[in-house]
DNA sequence: ACACAATTACACGGATTGGTGTAATAATGT
DNA sequence: ACATTATTACACCAATCCGTGTAATTGTGT
């Protein structure tokens, strides 16, 4: 297979949204689903190893440890999850064990996870925003 | 603008995000405070009710809990975490509490979410599994 | 004042989580 | 074969989470 590292295209998540879902069901099922996708991101941890692999393209375990200040054994466990999810992927060079992000969709929800982390500072602050003179 | 018959606008988040955060630093303290958004949606009873508050504009502890098919304590429990986060807010009228959502970015949040999965969905459908031919 | 309904406050118990320490596994070098 | 490094597997323990049950609080009606 072609195993082309250099195509780093993020965007092709949920390009056809539209507006189908906005008065979707969520089922007792969807839910489920959706809490365990949440989860796998509400830990400090692997939301910095995910960041960092976001940035570097691919980092052993020992330097995403180091990068971390945790031991090893620590960041292995949080990049089994990450990889029993399918949100990481691994390949084996000599003794080191390199990880890289395979589901970047993932990348793209905590980048608007980030977003609303700062706009909701932006509001603590007092950034007078359009919704603000709604009122 | 398109077409608002109930004045539902929620697309006010992140629209100037840019490329700017595509290489932020996530500071420990960002990553702290990303952790504390995705556990409060990293739970499927919280998801619900976030949902049900979507669709429906303003609703009781009562009709909440009786549309979740919970006990109305448990949900009380969930929507006082969202109320603390500033997610949802309440109203008196007699008796009852209604709640309604003030963070309509989470709705936002969500609904990406939502989005990720069906692509992840697709993916799995879509995909003859590698690990098969592994044998 | 009293009874009643809706909501909340609080402590409890079972379940899950995440880092640690120890040990096992895999790959390299001598 | 042996030592060394990198990674993983596993048991342990403290911390957190969440629904439950009981009790307290708030508002309504008589």
């Amino acid at each position: 297979m072609g195993n082309n590292l250099d195509s780093e295209k993020v965007e092709s998540c949920c390009t056809r949204e539209s507006r189908t879902s906005a008065e979707a069901p969520l089922s007792d099922a969807d839910a489920s689903e959706l809490e365990d996708l949440f989860k796998i991101l509400a830990n400090d941890t692997r939301l910095k190893l995910l960041h960092n692999l976001a940035l570097a393209r691919e980092m052993c375990v020992c330097d995403l440890a180091d990068s971390l200040g945790m031991k090893p054994q620590a960041v292995s466990n949080q990049l089994q999850r990450l990889s029993d999810r399918g949100i990481v992927s691994t390949r084996r060079v000599g003794n080191n064990v390199y990880y890289r992000v395979v589901d970047t969709c993932i990348l793209d929800l905590l980048h608007k996870a980030v977003c609303l982390l700062r706009d909701s500072e932006d509001r603590r602050d007092g950034v007078v925003s359009l919704a603000s003179l709604n009122r």
